[in-house]
DNA sequence: GTTGTGTTCAACCGAGAGGTTGAGTAAGGA
DNA sequence: TCCTTACTCAACCTCTCGGTTGAACACAAC
């Protein structure tokens, strides 16, 4: 768990945490209102924060004693650009794929379609 | 970790997990195969598929006594769809949040930032 | 049959995540 | 000054995760 993206997925894996970002998606909040919808203490939450933040998805600045937390969107360039990658190399293969199916239609001995998974 | 969401959010946050998909976005490969770059022991790699195949990432079929692992392209629309959501939502904000300085550039009272929702 | 290969299952271990409570810090307000 | 509010830090607990080893299962090949 050293790497960035590992980070951001790894802080984007748990509900509340998501739920969070949709949050702040709208507007900043202070960790006492972030806190409030959800049945856990305010200490859970300001963790919760230190792992956004750790993984670079929100910043928290200083106002009197409040810490408000902003969305700070460009992170999730950073998984978009690595999702996108394999999503179309992947689909690419898949077209591929039913290319070379297509073509030996006649010939159906023991096709193995993938997908499958049992 | 119950929905879909968190377990591939969860699934790609190990940086072993994430090479696998890079690995199969290329082309199907059997257990051996992916744990061979890895130092690690087969059934730790079994462990990882099994991670990623419960998030939907990839699918195990069956060939003699190979499990030719195959990745799945469409789960990844889950995660880009959720990720663009709320990357968007912020950098609108993060705009109109420029317009605004902008407009009181002249006038610098305690600007007391934006949107604030609360 | 027996043996070898590819993979999974089961039990265990150490480290870390997510939660708690309790105390500490920092600023505003009486 | 004292109290309250907003938050973080520290210690602890439990459960999960990623790894191990050892055994079991499924199939091929001899």
């Amino acid at each position: 768990m050293d790497d960035q993206l590992s980070r951001v997925f790894s802080a984007l894996a748990d509900p509340i945490r998501r739920d969070m970002v949709a949050r702040l998606a709208v507007g900043d909040a202070t960790v006492n209102e972030l806190a409030e919808p959800y049945s856990v203490t305010v200490q859970a939450v300001s963790k919760h924060l230190k792992v956004l933040e750790d993984a670079g998805l929100v910043s928290r600045s200083k106002q009197a004693q409040r810490r408000p937390v902003h969305l700070e969107a460009e992170v999730f360039d950073l998984m978009t650009k690595w999702i996108e990658r394999y999503r179309q190399e992947a689909e690419q293969r898949y077209q591929r794929l039913d290319a070379v199916l297509a073509e030996m239609t006649e010939q159906p001995e023991q096709t193995r379609v993938e997908g499958e998974a049992s």
